[in-house]
DNA sequence: ACTTGACTTCGACATTACTTGAAGTTCTAG
DNA sequence: CTAGAACTTCAAGTAATGTCGAAGTCAAGT
């Protein structure tokens, strides 16, 4: 298995952690793509784990197939980035992934104070309230579409 | 519409910008309670605004329901928590947000690293790897357990 | 050239998190 | 007291994200 071949499903799979049909589900979709052999079998570029990576990570912090699939489509589907395409899907991602940790950071920090806000009626209570939470229904991916 | 009167399922969810049928659902799973009236109608207690708005936000940034709801049968279901309840919840759910955290800020400092990083193989590039990722599908909630 | 494990597609099934619709009941303003 | 909006339950439907099994094909070692 020299380092430079391509990956069987099975291959990336036990790499990534998960079944083949996952990946075979993630190609139906358009997130990644695979050459074949004369067979008809799937081959991964290596570029393939890096990609899945990804979108494990963006997942587990809850965000939807369809915008990292649309958020992946900087990059190009068939081999590895060049640094500039990197740069510019790393600079894509950012504010998406700042406001999620701002929705977890706010989390956090109003459980923290609400300890001590004593409210009885929620009313009155603009540490933990909803109307931060209900609106976020909007573009959400907007961020990615960029020139 | 006293302040402290309770709320019918269509103003609670008219506050919290959701349907009432989420709010029915969440009720038969266990995450929220109410009170019925004589006929049958369910009355929330105000408090239920802000055990929503938690489940939501917590919904947004990847914890499932389940979660959610295992985290939460550290409050009182009918009526707000005292405050020692409350900061005993906080302390809880501290270590599992802090951990949700870390998982988006190293996506996205990676993201950046790897702009740089240049790594034609995958196996030499330890900035963008799988495995910090296959691992999670652990016990997950097992703070929340904690005495 | 076999054999055997890994691969292929396809359709059905599973789970999570709800929404919708039907058929009927309750609450409240006038 | 009554009209109509808002509520009730229950069953079925939907969308997202996969998994599983069957029936058959490919690839790699001996």
């Amino acid at each position: 298995m020299d380092l430079n071949e391509q990956l069987t499903v099975g291959e990336a799979a036990e790499r990534l952690g998960l079944r083949t049909s996952a990946l075979r589900f993630y190609e139906e979709r358009g997130l990644i793509t695979s050459a074949r052999t004369a067979g008809g079998q799937r081959r991964y570029a290596r570029d393939v784990l890096r990609r899945v990576s990804f979108i494990r990570a963006a997942q587990q912090v809850g965000l939807p197939l369809d915008e990292i699939k649309e958020g992946l489509r900087i990059l190009p589907a068939d081999r590895a980035p060049t640094k500039d395409e990197w740069e510019h899907f790393a600079k894509a991602w950012r504010p998406r992934l700042d406001e999620q940790i701002r929705t977890l950071e706010g989390l956090r920090d109003r459980l923290a104070l609400c300890i001590g806000c004593g409210c009885q009626t929620l009313d009155s209570c603009h540490v933990f309230n909803p109307g931060d939470v209900a609106g976020r229904q909007g573009p959400g991916a907007r961020y990615l579409a960029g020139p």
